[in-house]
Formats: structure tokens, sequence, C-alpha cells
DNA sequence: CTGATAATGAAAATCATTTTCATTCTAGTG
DNA sequence: CACTAGAATGAAAATGATTTTCATTATCAG
């Protein structure tokens, strides 16, 4: 489709100071995939998000939003997510979504995904003494710990 | 490569009574699948289990290896991994290997995979309230809780 | 406005896993 | 032992998600 990348919001894309400056451009693919992001609730998978993106404009390619969805989430602004099917799906970042930290139940029967949240693990003092745990027993130094439960959800129940 | 499944074995398979009987056959490529995945510490994408298979018979196919290692999996023999790098990995079931319940440590550098033992989630309890809490506020019924790790081990500490 | 560089989309390439299919084995059965 | 239905195998082809390539187009600092 060729005509412009920022056609439409000009500069006000809200997507974080981190991208400007530092030559990453806020294009106009890149502002409607993240705003396909913003404005969803669930998890979504690249095809997905295209078919959105697509609503607004006709011409975007897959290839670009594989490539806006991968440079958002190396800037933590979405997260990416494996279920196991053999195919990512993205999620708006905890700290952007307003959700904060949750983990996911997964029905092994429909494939419904859900947030989980106010478990446990959730828990400051819970991820705090398991990382000291991990970083004094393995010296392994704790970024990121992930939480998948799977089992049936209440219809596969 | 065409000379007659059990050929050294016998019966004496060592991999459990689920899969005698309902026409499931003991046949040389499973044998060394199984020996393989038994004898092993750690965790092997199906192209290593293949070559450790190989060198005791050559002309085992990929495919074979595939599909034994589907079999011991859905017999609960051996466990079946994603730690996102593309590729599913096996290690021997908890019971089997005596391990008990792990969970895992991915280094975000170097792509080590370490087993994490002994940890608060190991506990009786903890894995208890977290699924009536998941039951009572989900209505899900939990079968099982995986936990990955990502980090950076001792050496890329 | 212009040039250097970034972004895009279509098509081709990757790569792990699955499927297909012709061939070979196995475990009975008589 | 001779036979057979069904299971297992391996090579090759198919799949499907993601990545790479490359020619074209857009952005923006100067
Ligand atoms: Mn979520
Ligand atoms: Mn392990
Ligand atoms: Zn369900
Ligand atoms: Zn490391």
């Amino acid at each position: 489709m060729r005509q412009g990348y920022g056609r439409g919001q000009g500069r006000g894309h809200r997507w974080g100071r981190q991208l400007e400056s530092s030559g990453i451009r806020p294009t106009l693919a890149r502002e409607l995939v993240f705003s396909v992001m913003e404005s969803s609730e669930g998890h979504l998978s690249v095809e997905e998000v295209l078919q959105e993106v697509r609503k607004s404009e006709e011409g975007i390619g897959l290839t670009t939003v594989y490539r806006s969805l991968e440079l958002l989430h190396s800037n933590g602004l979405v997260k990416k997510l494996d279920f196991g099917d053999g195919r990512a799906v993205f999620e708006l970042s905890d700290t952007l979504s307003g959700k904060g930290p949750h983990q996911h139940l997964i029905c092994r029967s429909c494939g419904q995904v859900q947030d989980l949240t106010g478990s446990p693990v959730d828990k400051e003092d819970f991820a705090g003494s398991m990382k000291s745990f991990i970083r004094e027993k393995y010296r392994f130094t704790t970024e990121n710990m992930e939480i998948k439960v799977y089992g049936l959800c209440s219809e596969c129940g």
C-alpha cells in the first residue's frame, strides 16, 4: 500500500519513550499493532493480531506484524507466551495492562487460557524467598519466573 | 533397517506393564530409546536421542524416535518439555528417575537447563493450597503445574 | 529538498514435527 | 510350519510457524 508510516497519529504515539530516539520510528503498522494489543483483553496469536490490524489498514503484512510484536516484546511493552500449541501468543505487559504479575491456567481439553491472579506465587515474599533460595543453592540469578497450570477448565470440568 | 524388532532383549524389556498387552509391541527401537532415556541424566532433544540410539543400531530412523518418545510420553514414562528454543526435549519421568517432582532453571545466555529441587513449590502443602485456591476461585481442576525460572546461571552470572 | 538509513511486504528459506505410504515384522492361528 | 491381520518402520513429502532475503518505499536530520 505504500503510503506513509505515521498517517493518522502523526506523533501522538503513546507507546513509551524508550522507543523514541535511537532510530526506532513510530510507524503506522507499529502503532496499529500496539493499539490492538492495548485494547485487547486476552492472549493473541500473531495471526489474530494481523486480522485485527487489517481491520484498520488492509495492506499490512504478516511479516511486519511479526516484526512489530518482536519489537514491542524486546522493549518490554508486550509479553510473549507459549502455551505449547506450537505458536506464540502475546499480551500487553503486566504494568501496561494493570493486571500486575499473573500466571496462566491452560485447559488441556478446549485450549482456553485464563489468567490466574492472587495466588500464593504472586506474593512478594514468596517470589523473594524463591529467588534467594535459587541464588543460594544454585548461584543462579532469577530474572523471570513463569508458572503454567494445566488441567480442566470449568466448562470442560 | 529391517532386521527384527526385539533382537537382543527378547522379552526382558523393563519399561512397564502398561505397554504390554493392548497391542503395543516391545520393539528394538523402543527398547533403545527407553534405554537411552533411562541412562541419561539430562534433558535430551529428539536429535540427541537419535544420535545415542544410533550408537547401538545404525539404521534407526528419526521418525521412529519421534514416535517412540511420543509413545513413552503418552504412557507416562518420559516427560516432554519445552524451553522455548523451538524444539521439544525429553527426560525420564520423575518417578523412574527417582528425582521426584522438580522444576527447571534456564539460562537465557548459554541455554543450559538445570534441575531445581527442594524449592518451596515442591512442598506438598504448597502444591495443595495452590490447587485448592485454583479450584475455589476458578473452578479449574489442576492436573499439572509447571514452573520455569529464567535467568543467568553461575557461569554466565 | 536530499541522502542515509529504517521499514515494509512478498516470496523464498528454515526447521522441527507430522503425515503418507510402501515395505517389513510380529504374534498368533490352524 | 505356513499364513495372515495388524503393528511398526523408515524414507520422502507435507505442514506450519517463524525467519530471512531483497527490491521498493518511507522517514527524518541536515
Ligand atoms: Mn495473561
Ligand atoms: Mn529436569
Ligand atoms: Zn476447557
Ligand atoms: Zn549460562
